[in-house]
DNA sequence: CGCGTTTGACCCGCGC
DNA sequence: GCGCGGGTCAAACGCG
């Protein structure tokens, strides 16, 4: 931990079309491009720094986000989207949805670590490098066996301090270090409505 | 020993 | 049809 003081910064959105270059029109105008929510960045409180409201600002209820939505259903929650069944094997069956209905959302932060603490725990399942950037991108799914969100994480091409960060999906369940914060609270309030 | 990362191979979609 | 680029799998490996 050499940059305590490096707070993970939020930086303004669309950028994510200027990636977007080499793989022309991969996403969809419908995909969900959030105008950063501005997050009060105070470099001088450091308990702000460790609990950004991430899993509020994921939650996809704090944010207006223009989701793509499975016409009928609402959003489509991880095992709501079905037809997963060929991860068993190795594609044995076909990689289903290629482009998923999961809502996406991507954003950026300045920041000198590539993974932000969100408070999800996630395991690497990939890493490539893609064309027209010199620094590789890398792919992670939220360790939660009842959940199958995933990030994609990338370096800006020009400014390598900038990491883009592209979650797919929502998560069906709370973070457990949202949850340990949160219990102590919890306690309290229950306490003091004398249930 | 369990869990997470690394890494090369594989598969798929898309453009030409 | 072919090649390229991107996304995923899974075995091997590393670490606590």
């Amino acid at each position: 931990m050499d940059m305590d003081g490096d707070i993970p910064q939020l930086l303004t959105a669309p950028t994510i079309a200027d990636m977007a270059t080499s793989s022309s029109s991969s996403y969809p105008s419908s995909s969900s491009l959030i105008n950063c929510t501005q997050l009060p960045l105070n470099e001088n409180s450091d308990a702000a720094a460790d609990d950004i409201d991430w899993v509020g600002l994921l939650s996809a209820g704090s944010l207006s986000l223009e989701m793509e939505k499975p016409c009928g259903s609402e959003v489509a929650m991880a095992d709501d989207v079905g037809g997963r069944e060929g991860y068993g094997g190795k594609n044995k069956g076909k990689m289903v949805g290629k482009r998923s209905a999961l809502p996406r959302i991507a954003f950026q932060t300045r920041s000198a670590e590539d993974v932000l603490d969100d408070g999800y725990r996630w395991r690497k399942y990939g890493q490539k490098a893609v064309k027209h950037s010199s620094y590789p991108r890398s792919y992670y799914r939220c360790t939660h066996h009842t959940c199958n969100v995933k990030k994609q994480i990338q370096r800006h091409s020009k400014d390598p301090n900038i990491v883009v960060t592209t979650y797919e999906g929502v998560h069906n369940h709370p973070s457990e270090k949202l949850m340990e914060t949160l219990s102590p609270l919890l306690k309290q309030l229950q306490f003091l409505s004398g249930i």
